[in-house]
DNA sequence: CGGTATGTTGACAGTGATCAAGAAAGGTGG
DNA sequence: CCACCTTTCTTGATCACTGTCAACATACCG
């Protein structure tokens, strides 16, 4: 099932308030628990709602959805998370979410309770778990401001901000399918489509090439958006 | 400034995921760092966006509303907190949302820095934080799952999570404004007093007396809108 | 007892959902 | 490499939900 591999430290554990040595020191305690990595193919359910809270995942690679499904089929989407993201730390026994691949994913996983035993003995671990806890929280406040506003200006943020965490080049190549942006942005996906006309026609976005591929042509238009 | 007054066990650090033996040390180291408490009226403002983060808040007593103000001046409230919950923890060096008081509250505050050293001397104190960021984030995930759905949902939703958080009766006394409640939910508060209407005549709720108070007259079907 | 702040109700407009059709992209097998 | 099929995306027409504007009612506060 678990196919280790070798694990070096291009492995970014994405903003924590430690600074780089005790952050290296710290990667190092948790990584040596590591068991995986396992490959996931798009849409495959990686953790389900009601799953024990037994691994904390690790992504390597892709991108993955947090997400909860209604009775009726439909889904919303809480959260995506990129490479290098720890998530799916819980207090509950269960998962109150399910995470998805959204695209081909790579991922690492912890062991809960060791990793909560480290936290306990290294006082270090546990900052370092609430820090990127406490950045996942101020992420899922501002979403949660954006599902406020208006249709266009949900989506120039979610383009500006995907930009930003995906390495800032103003190229855009959307790792994740229409539909899941949707949920995401409480939307459907037909309206979607008409905020990124819409965008493009006022000339702040252009689409490039066949595939799902976008220039941020006026990035500070879009910002001026999301005031 | 600060005015001291005897702590005692009556603080309830809601939902940590130690043994309550460990919870009532870690709650003692906590206090012991602990300024004020203060008395906050109504719409003051506690911690303004753009403050350093160097306080950690834990309410005595009262309701604070965790917002962010536009441009235009409307607000986006984030959420509401309520006696015996700490926040204000941050990863930057400054806020970004403001703390104001949704009626009239009691703080108290700890130095950040102090918290963050106990933290890393002890790992359960820094476990004990970890767990109620982490409740923070599940109810910011809950929530702006809530915000994709219709408004008498949304209000529904409000209603019963509200009750349940504040100590379970069906009898239930907002004790924030109606205006503060419809930011909350991403609606104007015209459509909040429709919703709740709409809610009086299925039979739902009734209101009780002159002030806004709520008799949750079937709890079962509130919940039932929430799947 | 007024005066202000807050909450309720109605009429209408605007945003986004839904339904429906078609276009483009990606994948598969010949 | 092309034909074919499925999935995903785009666009249009219509409808429902919520926002906006306006008037009024009620609670709160000196």
């Amino acid at each position: 099932m678990f196919e280790p591999q070798s694990v070096d430290d291009r492995y970014n554990f994405g903003g924590a308030s430690l600074n780089n040595c005790e952050q290296q020191t710290v990667m190092n305690s948790i990584l040596a628990l590591r068991r995986g990595p396992i490959r996931y193919r798009r849409n495959a359910m990686i953790v389900c709602e009601g799953d024990p809270t037994d691994y904390i995942l690790l992504i390597v690679k892709g991108v993955i959805r947090s997400c909860k499904t209604y009775r009726n089929g439909s889904r919303g989407i809480v959260a995506f998370h990129f490479s290098g993201e720890l998530f799916g730390w819980s207090n509950d026994p269960i998962h109150s979410l399910s995470a998805e691949a959204a695209a081909e994913t790579l991922v690492l996983f912890f062991k809960r309770s060791a990793l909560l035993a480290a936290a306990l003995r290294d006082g270090r671990i546990a900052t370092y778990l609430l820090a990127t806890t406490t950045n996942e929280l101020r992420r899922a406040q501002e979403h949660s401001l954006l599902l406020s506003r208006l249709a266009e200006c949900r989506v120039a943020t979610f383009l500006t901000d995907l930009s930003t965490r995906m390495g800032d080049t103003n190229y855009l190549d959307l790792p994740m399918a229409h539909y899941d942006i949707a949920s995401h942005l409480g939307l459907e996906i037909e309206t979607l489509s008409r905020s990124i006309t819409a965008l493009e026609k006022s000339g702040s976005i252009a689409r490039v090439g066949g595939r799902r591929a976008l220039f941020l042509r006026d990035r500070a238009s879009l910002e001026r958006m999301s005031d």
